[in-house]
This record gives C-alpha cells, sequence and structure tokens, in this order.
DNA sequence: CCTTGACTCTCCCCCGGGGGGAGGGCTTAT
DNA sequence: ATAAGCCCTCCCCCCGGGGGAGAGTCAAGG
C-alpha cells in the first residue's frame, strides 16, 4: 500500500491531479481510511494511472477518459473514442491555423502600409431582417441620394415603423466597378406590413455571413476600405459570395460633419 | 445614444460580452447613467467594437486585446503584440498537431494489433536520484539476480535506508540486443552518504526525459512492450538518447505470483 | 395615470484541470 | 513528548463568457 505522496512519486502524476481523479472516478484508491481519509494506492494501479496519462496526452477531457477507461476491452468502442477526439484535435488545430492566418496577414498589412491597420476585418452573420427597397440603376454612385429622396416621397405618408436593429444599407448589384449606370439598391430596416409603391418594395433579406470592417470618417476612404477587405478576405481563405454592401451607422441624414460618419462595408463571402 | 441591446445588434457583440468588456475597460459605454446603471454606447463605438472582435479572432486574451488597443498608434508595440500572439498561436497549433499525431499513432496501432493498446507509453521526467548501483558484463540477461545477490551480500551491514521515491531499476547498457555478455547495471535508491564497496557504487542519476510504458504480468511481455514503445517513439518524432532502462515496481522480490509483477520500461529520448 | 411587455441591471453558478494556500489532523522518529 | 513531514478538506484563482434569478426601468397604448 502507497500513500499518496510515494503513488505520486512512481506515477509522476501529482498529488492534485490523484486526488481530482478520485473524485472523478477514474482512479479510485484501492482502499481509503475511513477515519483520517487517507488514500492508499496499489502499485497495480501504475499502469492506470500510465493509461490515464497517455490518454490525456491526447487531448481527452477527464469524463472522456473515464468513458474510454471503461471501454477498453472492446476495439470497436475504443476505436470510436479515439476517432471522436481525432476530430476534437483536428479542428483545434484548425482553428489555431485560422488564427495564424489573421496574424499572418495583419503583420503583412501592418508592415505593408502602416494605415491599412485601420480597418479590421471580421466575418460576422448578418441575420434576416425586413426592409423597405429602392433598386434602380442610376448615372453614378454619387446619385444614391436620389433613392433616399424617391424613398422619403413615397412613403412619407405611410408612417413606416422603424425595424430593429434600426439601419440604412446600400446595395451594389453590379459585380464589377462602372463609371455610369450603376444597379444601386437601397434599404431602410422596417416593421409591420406594407402595400410597396411605385418604387418601393418590402422585402425580406435572408441572413448572409459577411466580411465586415466599420471605419468612422469620410466617405473618399471607401477606396482604401474595399482594398483592405478584399485583400483580407483573399489572405484568409474565403470567396466572394454576391453583391457587396455598406451599413450607414452615421451618415449625413444624422450629420453634417464628415469627420463622424460611421459606416460598416459588408462583402458576402463563403469558403473556399 | 444606443442602449445596450441596440448596439449589440449592431455590433453583433453579445450583450454579456459587452457588459464584459465594460468591466474589463476594453470597451466603456460613452456614458452610464449612475442611478439606472443603464449603460449607453455611440456609433461612432462601432469601429472599437470591431477592432475588438477582430482581435478576438486571432486569439487574444481580454488582457491583451486592452493593451493592444492602448498601444495601436504605435506600429512597433501593435508589431511586438502580433508577433507575441502569433507565437502563442503556432504554439497551439503544434501542441494541437502533436495530440493528433499521439491520436493517429494509437489508431494504427490498435488497427494492428489490438492488444498491443495493452501498453500506453508517455513522456515523462524522471527526476534525479541517488543510488547505489552495480554494473557488470553477465553471461546473459537472465543472470540479472546474480547482480542482486552481489548488491543484498555486500550492502547487508551498511543499514541503507531507502530513498524516496523507492525504487530498484536495471539498466542495459548495451546499445544492441546481445545474447550473451551482456553490459548490466543494476540500482536501488537509497537516502544518505555511504562508501561504496568491491562492486557496489554510490552515485546520483541526473533527471532524464523517457519514454514510457509501465505494464502488469509476467516479464515474458518485454518483447512485445520494448516493441510498442519503440514504435511509438519513432511514430511521434522523438528519438532514442542513452541505454534504456526498467523500473520494478513489483518484482519477484515483493511476490512470487508473475500475475502481480509491474514493471516500468524506459527508454531516455530526446526531440527529433 | 396605469398597465404591460420589453429591456436592463446586478449577482451567482457553470464549464476544465488543476495551482496556491489556509487550517487542522495523522504518523513516525528522535 | 515533540517536531517534521505527510495528509485531509475547503476555498479562491485562472479564461470568456452562457444561463438564469430577481428586481428595477423605459416606452407605448388604453
Amino acid at each position: 500500500m502507497l500513500k499518496i505522496g510515494e503513488f505520486s512519486k512512481l506515477s509522476r502524476v501529482s498529488i492534485r491531479a490523484l486526488r481530482r481523479y478520485d473524485e472523478a472516478g477514474l482512479l479510485t484508491p484501492v482502499s481509503t481510511d475511513p477515519f483520517t481519509g487517507y488514500r492508499y494506492y496499489s502499485e497495480r494501479q501504475l499502469p492506470i494511472a500510465n493509461r490515464i496519462r497517455a490518454l490525456r496526452d491526447m487531448g481527452f477531457p477527464l469524463a472522456a477518459v473515464r468513458e474510454v477507461l471503461g471501454c477498453y476491452d472492446d476495439p470497436g468502442a475504443l476505436e470510436r473514442c479515439l476517432l471522436l477526439q481525432r476530430a476534437a484535435a483536428w479542428e483545434e488545430m484548425d482553428e489555431a491555423r485560422k488564427r495564424l492566418r489573421l496574424l499572418d496577414t495583419a503583420l503583412e498589412r501592418l508592415r505593408k502600409d502602416e494605415t491599412m491597420m485601420k480597418y479590421d476585418v471580421t466575418i460576422k452573420t448578418i441575420p434576416e431582417r425586413y426592409v423597405a427597397s429602392v433598386r434602380q440603376i442610376i448615372p453614378s454612385y454619387d446619385r444614391e441620394g436620389d433613392l433616399w429622396s424617391i424613398y422619403c416621397q413615397e412613403t412619407a405618408r405611410m408612417n413606416l415603423q422603424d425595424g430593429s436593429p434600426d439601419l440604412c444599407a446600400a446595395v451594389y448589384h453590379d459585380g464589377e466597378y462602372k463609371e455610369r449606370d450603376v444597379d444601386m439598391e437601397i434599404q431602410k430596416t422596417v416593421t409591420g406590413t406594407y402595400a410597396g409603391t411605385e418604387h418601393v418594395k418590402f422585402k425580406t433579406v435572408p441572413a448572409v455571413r459577411v466580411a465586415s470592417a466599420t471605419f468612422r470618417g469620410s466617405y473618399s476612404q471607401f477606396g482604401a476600405v474595399n482594398e483592405a477587405v478584399a485583400t483580407w478576405v483573399e489572405d484568409n481563405g474565403w470567396t466572394f459570395d454576391g453583391p457587396f454592401f455598406n451599413i450607414y451607422h452615421v451618415s449625413p441624414h444624422e450629420t453634417r460633419n464628415p469627420e463622424e460618419f460611421v459606416t460598416e462595408v459588408c462583402y458576402p463571402v463563403k469558403r473556399k
């Protein structure tokens, strides 16, 4: 019979861990003094301690170790457990690899152009939303205001309720950059049910996963932001999947000072 | 001014997380009602929320996020933080890769020969120990007992104190397998200082990292265990680094029943 | 003005695998 | 008998939130 300290030295498992394994039912001492609580182990438990070490080294959590110890005689069950853990380990490695990739992208951006770090790109899922929408071909990008004018005119008397979240967006339906005659759509979230008008249509926009960057300040930064997002998307193993759009969190509607504009650029993406 | 729920929807950060970020000083609401405790955010904080998301996606813990946010203007400090986190992510990936390798080895062993899973190989560090030792060339492996006889005879009157941990080991100094005239050493841990005798020497054995497997039962399993350990060592990217040895946890000295023997096989290793 | 429902607050417990330490009992050798 | 060294249980800590309780607040509609 070995006291816990001796068994700890022989098995190279800390006393703390041994007590925890006892508590978890992984490695119960062959006897425990009912008065003093002293745990007494046997040398024949050394192989079990070693087995637990081996399983812990493979990344099994304690609960899974217990399960595996219980089915050590059944090669089929054992293999299932190992495969399950293998999948978990693979997943974990993949997560770390993705993080590494993000960090490398950030470092590269930092070295190439220190200002590019101003824009932080993240992957998000934009939830489904119900919107009032106006879509038209307009002469050029800077005539987006025309669409908002149409929207305001046609809905002025409809008493629309704001949606939640309450936001305004502009979708660029042309896949490529065009100088003239661009296909644009504006969207405003609303709550309730309404009949469409001549130009204003109501619809549900499905949830979409996007690469997003939010920046503050004048719209002259659009070019740099778009470039930063596009580079990031390429570098991190995503690919574009639909027309990109902007969300106007603070727009000329709220303030005249361009320094206060807050705009979120969203590129729908999917895994390459 | 946005209430926390609205800001949560716009930033796609959970309310819980926002409260935690406030508590951690990462993203303090622009104002907090001193009576109700309500947090009020501004749209201009959306880029910061996005930045936090981006850093969290890279795996930074909250404390590091705070630090990074504080030095966003200093490209040098920023790069140091990113490199530090890069190293951490790489480490994590490497850990996961090692676990994956262990699991693959185990699966392969399981498929090849289901009995091989009986032996669980782990990496341990055997701490430094002070021992009485007898080393000689003996005719064959099964004459190990002769060494123990010599040990007992020469130390019978010395009143040796057991060491802690109290263990017996046998070291195989021949690098290769030999039928005859093998160079063997036996070791017994002791406490105190003694003068050596004709055959018994006292010495300190330094700490050593080993691949170890502990098994119960007759010594006829030696061959299988050695093979299992050797294969494992190869498969997991280690290489041998010194003569291997056995530790006898339960030996013929304690019991006559071979079923009760507990033996640990140790191969000193280093990273390939 | 009141109600109602949605929102928000703080506080506590949970996850894993122990580490650190307090406070107190046990053993064993001198 | 006493001191040193073991051992016990219990509590708090890490990390980044999630789940939920219980209570207070805000806004819209009757």
